[in-house]
DNA sequence: GCCGTTTTCGGCCCGACTGTTTTCAGTCG
């Protein structure tokens, strides 16, 4: 059972709750839940099995019993009992943007329509045959406009798939660039996922502060790629680019820059605790300011304005969040106690405290099982060097071991180490330290692909899972810690094996990896790749509390790919990561101290 | 049903938009 099946069933027993009347703070606590559980990026049976469902916000002992006995036995009597009554009909028309649990039972109960399978086709026929005008609070608009989401939905049921981050991110960089263009532009930033780093983003979202809103609109308007225009009003516009990505603008003067960008940062959740901890202040929060609460009924009370974020949240009474936090995981709590001069808030780490980068590949060929990648060892060390790095590693892929006798892999090995240290004899000028390593694949069995006797030529490998990803969860851990048993393995390459919106990742016990790792010195890389993002941030953040050590890597197979390590340090600051916590931010010697310390 | 400055009981975010309304309900982000 995925996520999104648990979070659809969870939607669907609030909407039965909205229907039978029940309080409306229950429906409230079965939405979020669903709502975690929906973003989460564990899979909430992974957790079940941890005995740490517990952990998600707004999973609390009741709901946790309810998805208990799901996974057990397939189904909860809780639940059935709460459908029971209600015309299963409802609950597709949920799907639907404007419908609503109200809407769609008065639709579904007025025109009797009793099959879910047929209800698009049957609300539709009913609606253009003008049934619905009639009925008790709807009209010849409202009828108009459910006919009009019906064709809207059934020609978007493809749902638009979100973008893998560092995709946004260049998108996203070259608007910026150019309303930074502009004159009367104060500032720029993202909003939203974007400025949060998520994973995956769906639309864009910039926010501009500026005296002349009207100017800027107009000149985002003008945006030199190819788009159509969407939407233009007083505040803001959204174009449509050619790749079919909706890009939004929002202008705010200056004055008021803070309390918007604070809004539309969100997240939705970060913002609604923080709205309920200002209001035990007497302090009512929105994307225009802070409103002073008063006694007198209806009386309008001045709101302050706040030109920065850091005047927000200090005028709630506490520290800057890095936006990157905020997704109400304790980040509040956490500046509630910097507030009060104790241990809070994380230093997250940086991209300029990164001194190096393992993961790879060069355009030596090997002959490996999997991708060369293209860039000479000497233009890779260059561009180490101008990303200011004091160290790499290349880990090509292992030879294919098919293909290749024992001693064939070892001739290969000990040519390719021969021929670097060549390299690096003659560009002494570029003083960039090289370990000499390998991404090896961990075999169905444990073991790795690589003979014994092939490690002599290298300084430590990056071993990875490349095949049989649909092993159960005992056997793929069993399998990945007989991988990381080799005494040069020492870091865990793209540990989920997830790709963004192509495939899951497989199943593996975190709690007993982590564990493993943390007793045997190995680290577990969080992989920048732009389709990877693997480590997730959750399992980074959960890896940080269990006291692991982490390594980001790029996995660049061309010299221009190194840049993209900015990627998987937001990856890690989403994570709560701070510098200790990442391995490759240590200077040469004591880096090299750790990698090439073998047990 | 969830959850914790002080609260394990008693609270529970904010505003915009739409359409059918004479003051509000439903939906959305």
């Amino acid at each position: 059972m995925t996520n999104q099946e648990i979070a659809k069933l969870l939607k669907q027993v609030a909407a039965a709750y909205i229907l039978k009347g029940e309080n409306r703070f229950k429906i409230i606590a079965y939405e979020r839940a669903a709502d975690t559980i929906e973003k989460s990026t564990v899979e909430a049976k992974d957790l079940w099995e941890d005995g740490k469902l517990g952990s998600l916000p707004g999973v609390g002992a009741s709901i946790a019993g309810h998805l208990d006995e799901l996974f057990r036995t397939g189904k909860v009597k809780h639940f059935e009992e709460i459908f029971k009554g209600l015309p299963q009909a409802v609950f597709p028309l949920l799907s639907v943007p404007g419908f609503g649990p109200k809407k769609a039972y008065k639709l579904v109960h007025e025109l009797k329509l009793g099959s879910p399978g047929t209800v698009f086709d049957d609300l539709f026929k009913a609606a253009k045959g003008g049934k619905i005008a009639s009925i008790e609070g709807f009209g010849e608009r409202s009828q108009q406009e459910i006919i009009e989401a019906l064709e809207r939905f059934k020609k978007g049921q493809i749902k638009e798939n979100r973008m893998p981050l560092p995709y946004a991110y260049a998108i996203a960089a070259d608007v910026i660039n150019y309303l930074k263009k502009n004159k009367a532009t104060r500032k720029v930033e993202s909003l939203g996922s974007l400025r949060r780093m998520v994973a995956t983003i769906g639309d864009i979202d910039i926010a501009v502060s500026t005296e002349k809103p009207d100017e800027l609109i107009n000149w985002f308007l003008r945006y030199p790629k190819p788009h159509t225009i969407v939407e233009k009003g007083p505040s803001g516009a959204t174009i449509l680019l050619e790749s079919g990505r909706q890009v939004d603008l929002r202008v705010q003067h200056p004055a008021k820059f803070g309390a918007m960008l604070q809004y539309f940062t969100g997240s939705k959740h970060h913002n609604i605790k923080l709205r309920e901890f200002a209001l035990k202040q007497g302090l009512s929060l929105s994307e225009y300011g802070i409103k002073p609460l008063t006694k007198i009924k209806n009386e309008k009370s001045k709101i302050y304005e706040y030109p920065t974020e850091e005047e927000f949240y200090k005028a709630i009474g506490l520290p800057w969040i890095p936006p990157e936090l905020r997704e109400d995981t304790g980040e509040i709590e956490a500046a509630l106690r910097t507030a009060s001069g104790k241990p809070g808030l994380p230093h997250l780490v940086e991209l300029r405290n990164i001194k190096g980068d393992f993961h790879i590949h060069s355009d030596y060929n090997l002959e490996p099982s999997h991708d060369l990648g293209h860039s000479p060892l000497k233009e890779i060390l260059a561009n180490a060097s101008g990303l200011g790095y004091e160290y790499i590693g290349i880990s090509d892929h292992n030879p294919s071991i098919t293909n290749h006798s024992s001693e064939q892999i070892l001739s290969i090995l000990k040519r390719r180490k021969a021929y670097f240290e060549q390299i690096m004899k003659s560009t002494k000028s570029v003083r960039v330290n090289l370990f000499i390593m390998l991404e090896v694949d961990i075999q169905p069995d444990g073991k790795l692909a690589l003979p014994k006797e092939a490690f002599s030529f290298l300084d430590a490998v990056i071993v990875s899972v490349h095949s049989s990803f649909n092993m159960d969860r005992k056997k793929m851990t069993e399998r990945i810690l007989s991988g990381l048993s080799y005494p040069k393995a020492k870091i865990l390459g793209h540990p989920s094996g997830r790709l963004l919106g192509k495939r899951e990742g497989y199943e593996v016990d975190w709690t007993k990896l982590f564990k493993f790792c943390r007793e045997n010195h190995k680290a577990i890389e969080i992989n920048a790749y732009p389709d990877r993002l693997d480590l997730s941030d959750t399992l980074v953040h959960e890896a940080i509390r269990e006291k692991v050590k982490l390594v980001i890597g790029t996995d660049s197979h061309e010299a221009v790919q190194m840049n993209q390590m900015q990627y998987g340090v937001s990856v890690a600051r989403r994570g709560w990561a701070q510098r200790c916590d990442i391995l490759n931010t240590l200077p040469y010697n004591k880096l090299k101290g750790w990698l090439l310390s073998y047990k």
